[in-house]
DNA sequence: TCGGGGACGATTGTATTCAATCGAGGTAGA
DNA sequence: TCTACCTCGATTGAATACAATCGTCCCCGA
């Protein structure tokens, strides 16, 4: 008998490591400096997560080359979790890599974003109608919770939590769908949506939230066909959202340094 | 930019050792042994191709546990690359892991696959409008390459050798669009179909590359509108030829069966 | 006989060390 | 002065060695 590995579901939504989340404000790019995670013990899961949100809250700017020891300096591990910890990343189209050549930041330029807000549209859509039919209580309440915490954050003006929220909205939601492969997707692609909005987000979050509220309105009720089509209209705000955005900011200026925190 | 990880090689070297004879039905193959891979100097992004091909092959059955000492041993090289390219399968979704506890095959029940299916139903034809658009003509040279490629393979009956070029055919037409995004997306999605469709699917074969070389043109005229919609058709004809299948095995049971067959 | 606790083996996770490759810069030659 | 080649430094890639953790099995006691 193989004694084959449990492995009960759970695509492993973030697990609650406490987020560097110290050096909040300043956020200045680039310069490589504390080690930001010293405790002790960490693993290659962590890093890549560590990496992506600093990806994400600009800290490795597009087109940044990622060299592995100056990585294991900064997260305070050796180059093996490190390295994989960007094979993650790459997969995940973070960064992109070249044998003996190293990795880098992706770009994304305008067309991509564009692609990815149309990728979710089709795909999130599809999500919130297996949701509507699947989802249990408990991530009902989660979702609701999400809502409550928004609206915290909402009155207080704290954006950069914000973002956090929203992506992990859309995470719980696409967890409700059932699908594993439909969770993993969409929530990849929130992270990068997460990324490509970090300037602009911050903007529509009031309309936002209401829309958020009536998506978990119509998975309440059940009605997939209604889910389907209040999470289209949602997206399809988004986009138009950013299509108005000022000017191409698609790049890393110091937008939503958002905190780190990681609370589940 | 090419992104790393050329796809140049091919991996049909070692097909011998599919199906393992006639040995279908009794799952559990897991105790693999013969090296199979011995050439010296391998990459880690090979090996995770290696896995990735073995996984979809049914070598490595659904829920099989991946030890690896034994991933070490059997593709030749130390513990280390076959970390990376366990992370790598991880972000794709092949395989599932946790701490201390190793990593396992992915399990796709019915409602996976059908999930899949409908993913890729709404990705490809955003694609293949993209590639009407932007294709280059080397491109369509490659597509064109590989529906000839496909006639051989179906005058000689070689149904294993049509699975890689469907897989191959929708990687380029992905490639095409000139999104990275989509791109990788839409490639990593082709591997699972090609994964789902294993045992599946005896032989739509005929009718799908008929299809296939109606995308070429669609492609080949510069008609966003009228890709979009051939491979929309494409697609629905595959979920259709899906849920006509046989009988529901689908599952993680028998797994190992022979020689890979997909046909989209 | 059955349940709980502890030690052992096996496997994963990480660090350290060594080898291979690429790019930059300098030097010799035309 | 320009070009080609070559040497050297730096960085990635891989292998080996070590530490931490988990599951299992055995022993002990009720």
């Amino acid at each position: 008998m193989k004694s084959g590995v449990g492995h009960t579901g759970s695509t492993e939504g973030a697990a609650g490591t406490a987020g560097a989340g110290g050096a909040a404000g300043a956020a200045q790019p680039a310069d490589v400096a504390e080690p930001a995670r010293k405790p002790g013990r960490v693993s290659a899961h962590e890093v890549s997560r560590a990496i992506r949100d600093d990806i994400i809250r600009g800290v490795h700017a597009p087109g940044a080359r990622l060299a592995e020891e100056a990585l294991s300096a900064r997260y305070g591990v050796s180059r093996v979790p490190v390295r994989e910890a960007l094979r993650t990343l790459e997969a995940e189209g973070f960064v992109r890599s070249r044998p003996y050549a190293g990795v880098a930041v992706a770009e994304l330029d305008d067309a991509e974003a564009e692609d990815l807000l149309e990728i979710r549209a089709r795909l999130e859509p599809l999500g919130a109608g297996r949701a509507a039919a699947r989802r249990t209580p408990e991530q009902l309440g989660r979702l609701k919770e999400l809502l409550l915490l928004a609206d915290d954050a909402l009155a207080a003006d704290r954006l950069g939590e914000l973002a956090r929220l929203n992506s992990r909205f859309h995470e719980v939601l696409a967890q409700a769908s059932g699908s594993q492969t439909l969770t993993q997707l969409v929530t990849q692609l929130s992270w990068k949506i997460a990324w490509v909005y970090a300037v602009e987000l911050p903007r529509r979050a009031d309309d936002s939230w209401r829309e958020h509220a009536e998506i978990v309105a119509a998975l309440e009720a059940g009605d997939p066909d209604r889910a389907a089509k209040v999470v289209a209209k949602h997206i399809a705000q988004a986009q138009k959202a950013y299509r108005r955005r000022p000017s191409g900011a698609a790049d890393a200026s110091g937008g939503a340094a958002g905190s780190a925190e990681s609370e589940t």
